[in-house]
DNA sequence: TATTGTTATACTCTATAACTATA
DNA sequence: TATAGTTATAGAGTATAACAATA
């Protein structure tokens, strides 16, 4: 029921209750400390992305597919890869039924180096959400999920 | 209680329940559609927060200020307000009392461009949190609003 | 000396479309 | 013909720092 929300002293009313903003600014304070560590290990955003998500799928992962899980567009994360590629962190496999397809998948060093990372997210998490009981964060990520459910 | 979350087939765990990642994809979710209407009238996404936040500041608001409030570096901001301004919506006038500031405020075609907008935003906000009851919508800006505060 | 804002630089991302190869 | 992915290009954003003016 707090109302002071904008980051000094003028208030902006309209942008202070619309949902898109909030939301903005949420994901900015709530991953701007963890975004700290991955430029400290030359890691961009969106590369941290991918291994996060390619780090739980099993059966490697196509580019068109993945492009959306990281809200990067397919031509950006092409050119992505060959950079995570080229360091080593990930494996552009031909696929086996349809050889048009990749399966994108980590590899050892890409797996160790998304798990050093996902532990140190979560610990941010906890941090980054300390406004917010254990009850309201699960209560907050299950309406973010039933927004984002089509 | 659903987990279905991923845009598409292929499930990842950590990044389904990360709250960061969870943020970005409702932002982007909630606001696409109305960036489509803001790409048909020639307004990038930042102007329309310059908008909308310049909106409710009845007392003006500096440069550092406002890039605060919309999530864009100064720099940047700097010469996106020159667009602008070059297109007769915002006004920047020397401060009164501290002549370094700029008093940014929206020209009458600025406010009224503004106004068209808010009322298309929130005609959109309703539709897109369609998943959302209204007591599940309230809360969550709560619980948002909570987040963001330090 | 610190702060407000602008300008300058090199780098990166974005959007769009053309292109290759499979299907 | 449609799809998966890459490559090409022009435009825009980002980060950093240097700079000017004012305090």
């Amino acid at each position: 029921m707090c109302s002071k929300t904008t980051p000094d002293d003028e208030p902006s009313r309209f942008v202070e209750t619309y949902l898109p903003y909030l939301l903005a600014q949420a994901a900015q304070r709530t991953s701007l400390p963890f975004h700290k560590i991955l430029k400290s290990m030359g890691i961009k955003e969106s590369e941290w992305r991918v291994l996060g998500t390619l780090y739980d799928a099993a059966n490697g992962m196509g580019v068109t597919q993945l492009s959306r899980h990281v809200l990067v567009p397919q031509p950006t994360l092409s050119r992505r890869l060959d950079h995570m590629e080229s360091r080593g962190l990930v494996t552009r496999l031909a696929g086996a039924h349809d050889r048009r397809k990749v399966a994108l998948t980590l590899t050892a060093k890409g797996r160790e180096t998304a798990k050093t990372l996902i532990d140190a997210a979560l610990a941010h998490e906890k941090v980054d959400t300390a406004n917010l009981n254990g009850y309201e964060l699960q209560e907050l990520k299950r309406l973010l999920t039933g927004l984002v459910e089509e």
